[in-house]
DNA sequence: CGTGCTGTGGGTAACGTTTTCCAAATGTTT
DNA sequence: AAACATTTGGAAAACGTTACCCACAGCACG
């Protein structure tokens, strides 16, 4: 027994080779269940490869070719509907041969070119790029060199598939189950946007845009009423407080994302009022945070999970054939209520 | 204009050379700041290098040397906790040259073990492993391959360094809290481990250990009452009802983690009793579930950036000079008072 | 008995870096 | 001016795979 025994060199197909007493050609077409291999030569070198412990070396592979490897970017951990896109995607890649894997993109455009460069120089064979912020014809660069599907951003491209949810319903389906409850004064923080292609593919303009249609569909055009902060806590408690401001305030708001609601339910507790019974409050994406007992707040369940999944098999089938036509999946959100909206 | 341009051929160091008119040798040294180029031709080839936009191939990089890249695995995408850890090691890592890339182990020693083989089978230059829950003979044995830090299990080991937060006195602080407020009757929810070393190293045992010596050393062995269950919310939830079933309920309890507190509290509330006024209730990780308003529960802060920052910095250290004697390093934690706990 | 398949298996040249070397040029000391 | 060190730059061999060939055997067909 020694001490401290030698590196210990990788054992290589060329150590498989030799064991079983074939060629590395086709331990190789073992390997990759290719065609030209016969039974009794497959089951010799599956043997060699497990007396060994035989394990492909992924660079090795990536010079040549495919690194079984998927970069999943995503513009940070602390959404928890994020994680929910991730457990759909590896539902869908669990028993394949792909391995994901993540980074942050810190919702930056920069550090998100850094994060996409980085994974297309570990060549890997696709990626899935959730939220991106990047300018679009950046992404349509992206995915000519590297198969890619977009999650949660609207409009279509030649060159990436995309999975999105209607926000544009879900913010419907929010306005309806207010008006439904008598209200009127229906107010919406948003997550304020001026480029141009944002206001068209971004989410949380979709959902304005649905709010304001909404609205209108309910003949209450007169009573639009948007605070333009941001989608964070202190957009919502900022965007809460001008609107508690207004000569006749609101008798409900619908946050365009849970976090935003938990802003405005502080700023609005902070006035001194209830929630539901002086105000009704609702959010956007159903997150963890929504579900907990002592926040229990109605909000828009995007079913991240299956957008995973979609993404995750969208992915497989392009590179499967890069040149396939583009699709655009889009899911329907549905509406949780919980304690936080009520008749008025 | 062409429609389809050619897939274009990504741009190699044969090209860079060719363009600044030096050899692959030359580029090579220049993009590792290796000895033996001068002043002259570093500029040379750095404006080539620009111009072409080329970027190094980390495939086979890899198949030579370093890939740049760190894998960090983390048991869980859900538990804020990590995202504070993910933040400390890319800020420790921000601008090296290094590239983070991360995968969820789903705290299972089987999908722990794929995703460690994986990372390495990218020939990846080190791995920060968080709580992991494999054997210790295999973190071992995985240290021996590639450079390796243990983040958040104690025990010390020669392959690889580790990063912990001190859990015993994490929870004498706690108990401390709470008999400095009054209480006597002080319960534990705990994560349940039989494994003899799990016991020794895991900071859920630790944190047992700590509730316990800290109320020997109050004089209330008398009072010591554990509920064994898991570090979930439906952990804490069971742990509660078992708690408050019993003849003399405690007047206050300490839950292992952060989302137990949130599964006792539900429970608690069901039984139609208050926090803080019937019982007190305090957490451990101080996630942000633990800062937000409605809930506001005491807890213990870990600060996971330092232990982040650590862990990189150390890993980085040890890619350095893989001889170097292992380092355990242990931060404090502190204890954040909220509105959760109050005198009885 | 040629002729053409089909099924098996292997030889070998890439793939894009890094890392030894080694050679030439330049500078420094006797 | 000879001897020696230092700096500067390059040639070429790895690294572990895969993919494109080609060779050979066995077989069916006319």
């Amino acid at each position: 027994m020694q001490q401290h025994q030698a590196p210990a060199r990788r054992v290589t197909i060329v150590d498989v080779a030799r064991h079983a007493g074939v060629s590395t050609t086709a331990v190789s077409k073992v390997l990759r269940n290719a065609y030209g291999a016969s039974p009794a030569m497959r089951s010799k070198v599956q043997q060699a490869i497990a007396e060994l412990g035989y394990r492909p070396s992924a660079a090795a592979r990536g010079l040549r070719g495919q690194t079984y490897t998927i970069g999943v970017m995503l513009p940070e951990l602390r959404n928890l509907f994020f994680a929910d896109i991730l457990d759909g995607i590896d539902t869908q890649l669990g028993d394949s041969d792909y391995q994901v894997l993540l980074a942050a993109g810190c919702n930056g455009e920069k550090a998100e070119a850094k994060v996409i460069d980085a994974m297309i120089d570990r060549s890997m064979d696709g990626l899935i790029l959730i939220a991106p912020v990047s300018a679009k014809n950046r992404l349509t660069e992206i995915a000519r060199g590297v198969p890619t599907v977009v999650v949660g951003r609207h409009g279509s491209s030649p060159a990436y598939d995309s999975v999105t949810d209607d926000d544009i319903t879900g913010a419907a389906l929010v306005v309806d189950h207010l008006v439904g409850l008598g209200h009127r004064r229906i107010a919406h923080i948003e997550h304020h946007e001026t480029d141009r292609v944002r206001l068209a593919e971004m989410p949380n303009a979709q959902r304005a845009r649905g709010y304001r249609d909404a609205m209108i569909a309910h003949g209450l055009e007169a009573e639009i009423d948007i605070a333009s902060t941001s989608y964070t806590q202190a957009g919502g408690y900022a965007g809460a407080r001008q609107l508690l401001d207004r000569p006749q305030r609101p008798t409900a708001i619908f946050a365009g994302a849970d976090v935003v609601a938990l802003g405005a339910l502080e700023a609005i507790t902070e006035a001194g009022l209830t929630v539901p019974g002086d105000i009704s409050l609702a959010g956007y994406d159903n997150s963890a945070l929504a579900a907990l007992g002592p926040i229990s707040l109605t909000s828009v369940d995007q079913d991240g999970r299956q957008m995973g999944a979609t993404a995750a098999r969208l992915l497989i089938e392009r590179i499967g054939r890069r040149d396939r036509r583009t699709a655009q999946v889009k899911l329907t959100p549905t509406l949780v209520v919980r304690r936080t909206t009520a008749a008025i």
